[in-house]
DNA sequence: AAAACATTTAACACTTCGGTTAAATATAAT
DNA sequence: ATTATATTTAACCGAAGTGTTAAATGTTTT
């Protein structure tokens, strides 16, 4: 996979919430079974499968098969790449934020926080 | 805007090659009219205004209107909603980095720097 | 061998996305 | 006033995403 379409899987991968929760749950505790992960979840197993398998073509899991039950845990290298690809121009970004307007924006957000 | 639905904005705003190139491009230099920044993508405009609508709702970037050309620029408050995300799992997904397997998989992401 | 369990795959419906072309809007130039 | 320029909006299309239910696959348990 091409290092383009790493990042663009990585970040579509981010961009729904339910896949981030999986994540946050990750992150939080260990290894996961499939239903375990899938319980909290008003949606069904299938929906919850297909996201694991995006979550792993992303590279931001990895699976481990024992018998009839898959464990799934975090995969810290697939991060990364989305990682750098923002940090790459996190310098510039944050250098901006001396501009006025930006300011005042911020401000105003951290009062009436919508 | 809530901010798991900024998240998610701004995550699927990232997700999108021709999105990030234009990110990319504001970065490297400051304000850009749209339609300097859709000449070197081969979609045509309506195109480029609809990602520039996209990155706007997420916050990612900023329009400043003068007469009849709009001004765009980087805005760097939207980016970090997304940065937070990740660095809130950074310091987990690190210390998952002691696994062989994904420290081999980052060697060889280093040798070959895009 | 049969039943139960964990998970995925298939087939389908619906929505969203990313592109197109044609028209609309608004401003600037002649 | 007319024409040219900058950009958006509208209407449409095909592909991709997310959910469902039903069936399939593979593994334990009884």
């Amino acid at each position: 996979m091409d290092k383009r379409k790493a990042v663009t899987a990585v970040f579509a991968a981010l961009a729904d919430p339910t896949r981030r929760r999986i994540l946050e749950r990750l992150a939080g505790q260990g290894e996961r079974r499939v239903t375990e992960l899938a319980r909290p979840f008003r949606i069904t197993l299938p929906a919850i499968s297909r996201h694991i398998r995006v979550l792993e073509h992303a590279r931001l899991i990895r699976r481990r098969r024992r018998g009839r039950t898959h464990f799934i845990r975090v995969n810290a290298a697939g991060m990364s790449s989305a990682q750098k690809w923002i940090s790459r121009y996190a310098a510039f970004w944050e250098s901006r934020l001396d501009d006025l307007d930006n300011l005042l924006e911020i401000a105003q957000q951290k009062e009436k926080p919508r």
